[in-house]
DNA sequence: GCAAAAGTGTTTCTACTACACCCATGG
DNA sequence: CCATGGGTGTAGTAGAAACACTTTTGC
């Protein structure tokens, strides 16, 4: 028996959105405006949501993610839980969640996901009255947003980074889907914090075999136009 | 103010906890009995707990390994939490859970820990009612243990020979204080599945410089008797 | 003296680094 | 014709892999 509509309201889901917009990371987040005694207050929050009783926690984080962006099929993985009991202490982190779940909150542990999306993928925003937008991922680390969510944020760049480092597929889940190689090494060299040399680098992805160059090339650009490149799955 | 005494039914945590013998890995399990209709069902599960209303995962962890071996400052890791509604699903292990905790229980997430105990550290069984034993991981592999918590011993080993890879300092957790070059390549060979070279891993360790000679030998074997060997901590 | 594991060097191969110039296009 | 980024090769270095024999000890 499935009980789709029933919260649990003890544990949660929040999902770290990396983007790549050619030149920098970026993290989605979502506009949160709370109603205090004396005016408007906002700050911004990570997608996330508490799972449903009777819901897998990657089930959960695939949904909020289709429900704010409508895209299926998004790259997720699950890298920390968040279950210090502080972290639902904030009384504007509780009037909130208590305004939106209508539920009786008490302690509440995440479960962090990070997502990886082509940037230029239209996003459909199901929701009416959710606001979410790309920021910076540096602009990011220095805001300060609701319960535990910067902390998430380091740790799921932490995570993507080092998975990165191992699995050079994933750069692929932020590109593009015709890249140029001077993009796929801007990617590499942010995620790495590294600047590639432009020879070596071409030699290295020359023996990536799921590197495969087009007959196509970049247009629009006020300079020698750059041969177009696609990924493709090599299992 | 603290609630130490009150179990929040909806998260545990549970310990994958490794050891090695100085020649095959070995995971911690807990016997468990359960009454059935028809007799005894004896089974074995990992070391793992509700955690309390007020107390951080980590925190939870270091106390079940407490209350479980007596010891302190043992080398602890989150790596993963699994959430599915069906892992609290088997009768059995409904009714075990709730003989053990006298509390109604639904379903409860998982947080997973490894962690990793020198075998040779004398183990004091603090509670009179536990008992735990050492098993071979690869007979552990095959058996059926409680709850999905084969899954999550699949799912440490797999963290824990990742993170050795890049973090070689995590080997001598599970190695004893004094130690052959010998044994280290075992323990290496074990975790990364490989098959070193005896000559090309005494080159690779010299270079080590955390890993440090004694003026002190082997005892009691029957053949050329071993130089020993300890880890200085280097920041 | 034999069984059993300890300990020791050299060569080869591979992967990564450093480094500078000509090419194509748009304006 | 000039500004902008695209695209290419070679030489050096450092780390990993392959490979066999002598040493020490207990029995």
């Amino acid at each position: 028996m499935s009980n789709e509509n029933i919260y649990n309201p003890h544990v949660s889901i929040d999902c770290v959105v990396f983007g790549f917009n050619g030149e920098k990371l970026k993290v989605l987040l979502i506009e949160r405006t709370i109603k205090e005694n004396n005016g408007l207050y906002n700050d911004k929050k990570l997608p996330g949501s508490i799972i449903f009783a009777d819901e897998d926690l990657d089930t959960a984080a695939s949904r909020v993610l289709n429900e704010l962006t409508g895209l299926k099929n998004i790259y997720l993985s699950q890298f920390h839980s968040f279950g210090n009991p502080k972290r639902t202490e904030n009384p504007r982190d509780i009037l909130w969640l208590e305004n939106t779940t209508q539920l009786k909150i008490g302690r509440i542990v995440t479960v962090g996901y990070v997502a990886l999306i082509k940037i230029d993928r239209k996003i459909q925003f199901k929701n009416e009255n959710t606001t979410a937008n790309w920021f910076d991922l540096n602009e990011v680390l220095k805001m300060n947003l609701a319960f535990d969510h910067s902390e998430i944020i380091h740790k799921g760049l932490e995570y993507i980074r080092h998975n990165m480092d191992i699995e050079p597929h994933l750069l692929f889940e932020l590109l593009p889907r015709k890249f140029t190689i001077s993009q796929l090494r801007i990617l590499y060299d942010t995620v790495h914090q590294s600047r590639s040399d432009v020879r070596n680098f071409q030699k290295k992805v020359a023996q990536w075999p799921y590197v495969v160059p087009l007959d196509e090339m970049e247009t629009g650009v006020s300079h020698r136009a750059a041969r177009l490149y696609k990924y493709r799955k090599t299992k």
